[in-house]
DNA sequence: CGAAAACTTATAACGCGTTCTAATTGGTCA
DNA sequence: TGACCAATTAGAACGCGTTATAAGTTTTCG
């Protein structure tokens, strides 16, 4: 209906223009108000203040708080361009270079995301909910799909398996981590080796005798990390977030 | 600190029997509420009003509205006590006959489990958030962790793996599955198998020469379970609630 | 230009979870 | 029995997400 064309900045209207302006002024708001509170201060009214919209605004152009903040969230993840120029010695390393770029933007910045993905989470509206908008999952989706194929075709992964069912395997791991997270019972410094583990056991899982030897040694590593970790440090909850 | 003995409801004075049958009235009243409407009408007035007490008193005994859910997700759910007697073939098909059990529960009757998990989920308070108690979540993590090492004493696992690691492993996958459950992504019908498949492709990689076997033959089991379903009925988002 | 359409605005309202106050009930114990 | 004390109670209040209404304001278009 809207966004007529890639170039669209220009012949918009003025009216459809500073529509758009003011969409950006409340995500910037947003994440803003992340940035420096939290999710302490992160309120409809305190968005629409700072952005110098009325309150009735942001639902006029987001709908919801939930959109407003999975804009806040896509806004900031350009992911999908810098996926396409991973390389990597084969296909599986390729796979967790990928998870290592995912992940890095949460462990990087975890006092922003940590109070993004606790706002995400919240379910109250009926339908409305998700981690992701249903293009950009679907997006991802298909991008780890590409890469678990490629894996595939080198061999590496047995032709029995769905590489769509295996995908969501790896998905439902990183959900699993991420909401642990997001909720302080996984440490921030524990999070990516956790997925790595996870998706290593699950890749093993669907490998051939090629395959199984890099993957193998993947979940060494995240073993000896983890272990070393809470062997070491063994910090109470509380002491998490 | 409380409950010093297994018959504890004679000699505990008229004042502590009073606030545990209140709690089990305020417990009950937040069950009945979900069993009939959902999640619509699950709110701290009507669960006090139901349960004939003061909107004051369930912040008395419980705390939070999170911790009364969490209440009732921990009466319903007298799970490890089945948890011993699971007989199977080897270890491996026991972990999934534990699997059956524990995902019965919610398939079994969703319409009260869902808005359960939905409002579990829920996670605005700060401190008080989780899907289980402490005590309950580290009980089940002992269960599972004993069903894996019976596994690895078998030979069907790997030595050089974790099993405290691979059960984390594990309850990510769960955890994951039922938030995407709960939210309304995954349909009721494709929750067991989807964990399932999680699971045989985790176990399958931690797993040794033997055990891989079995392992492979339930993947594609799940596979053909999710594949035939995925294919045959394709409902939108819309329907799965 | 001037009218119509589109949108924002201010503001009130609703139910929610949660906290606080003051008053009252009722078990406990000397 | 009578005094103490712990807990519940009614009720108001706070900020929240969200919705609705009525009154501006500004672009668009004949």
């Amino acid at each position: 209906m809207d966004q007529t064309s890639v170039d669209a900045s220009d012949e918009l209207g003025k009216r459809e223009q500073a529509k758009l302006e003011r969409r950006s002024r409340i995500v910037r708001a947003a994440r803003d108000l992340i940035r420096e509170t939290g999710d302490t201060d992160l309120s409809m009214r305190m968005i629409a203040k700072r952005a110098d919209v009325s309150l009735a605004t942001p639902y006029n152009l987001f709908g919801s708080k939930h959109a407003v903040v999975l804009a806040v969230f896509e806004d900031e993840r350009d992911f999908a361009e810098r996926f396409g120029r991973l390389k990597a010695a084969n296909a599986i390393e390729r796979i967790f270079a990928a998870h290592a770029l995912a992940t890095r933007y949460f462990t990087d910045d975890p006092d922003f995301y940590r109070p993004l993905w606790k706002a995400l989470l919240d379910a109250k509206g009926g339908d409305s909910t998700g981690l992701a908008t249903p293009e950009r999952l679907e997006r991802n989706r298909a991008a780890w799909r590409a890469l678990l194929e490629a894996a595939q075709a080198e061999g590496l992964l047995e032709q029995s398996v769905s590489m769509e069912l295996l995908e969501r395997a790896l998905s439902l791991t990183a959900n699993g981590a991420l909401l642990s997270w997001a909720m302080g019972t996984l440490a921030t410094e524990d999070l990516s080796p956790t997925i790595a583990l996870g998706y290593a056991f699950a890749l093993r899982g669907a490998s051939t005798a090629s395959g199984a030897a890099v993957l193998k040694a993947k979940i060494t590593d995240c073993q000896s990390l983890l272990g070393d970790r809470s062997r070491a440090a063994r910090r109470p909850l509380k002491e998490v977030g």
